[in-house]
DNA sequence: ATCGAAGTTTGACGACGGTCGTACTTCTGT
DNA sequence: ACAGAAGTACGACCGTCGTCAAACTTCGAT
């Protein structure tokens, strides 16, 4: 199968794709999951309830709008987070999109 | 017609509602604008492609997601960015929305 | 009182995107 | 060599969303 699949530079990074990649709640949870994890983790391990078909697709939109990069290791992919890279075109994108919702005091 | 129209309070605020929003290139155009502008703005004076009828649907959207305020003078509906509300509910969120993409070094 | 300007409402249409099941591929371990 | 684990590819289905036109409402100006 693909050995690597096609990435993004960061220069092609688009706002739209990326938000359109955003916009979708199991792919903001996968970020979300690997920004906590602080670590690369693989396909099978993110907490999604999704068949695997579906989770193949959101991981495809995460990786060709940018947010993600995939390698395989076995027969598992693993995925990293590109957060430094974000953040270079998007600046405080992700931080307002993982961070936690502030409760709003009365 | 509609005095005026139902805005969410703060507290109320969802960010996956304003994603949604903000996701349309219209909408997130609308916002833009309004961000530049720097004031209010009447619905006719944006500078979209697309019929009133539609422009009045993207006009909702925005306020029900919090991001706009609507209030009428004369014929006309103004629409106010709520600025402040949506920094104090999503910090950086609009600021790396409406920073204009800075290029990247090659 | 009438007309026009500015929006709204409703209904319809079409495209796109998320979902799944099934079949297939690749690698690991036994 | 084989079986199983981990994903991928391919269709198909279907709901949602952006779009528009047409008819209507409200307000201001003449």
């Amino acid at each position: 199968m693909g050995r690597t699949p096609p990435h993004p530079d960061v220069s092609q990074f688009d706002l739209q794709q990326v938000l359109e990649a955003l916009v979708d709640p199991v792919r903001r949870s996968i970020v979300t999951q690997l920004d906590a994890a602080g670590a690369d983790l693989a396909c099978g391990t993110f907490d999604i309830a999704v068949s695997k078909s579906t989770a193949t697709h959101h991981f495809k939109v995460l990786r060709e709008a940018g947010l993600i990069r995939q390698y395989y290791v076995g027969t598992s992919r693993m995925n990293a987070l590109r957060r430094a890279e974000m953040d270079e075109a998007f600046p405080g994108l992700l931080d307002a999109l993982t961070r936690p919702r502030v409760p709003v005091a009365p």
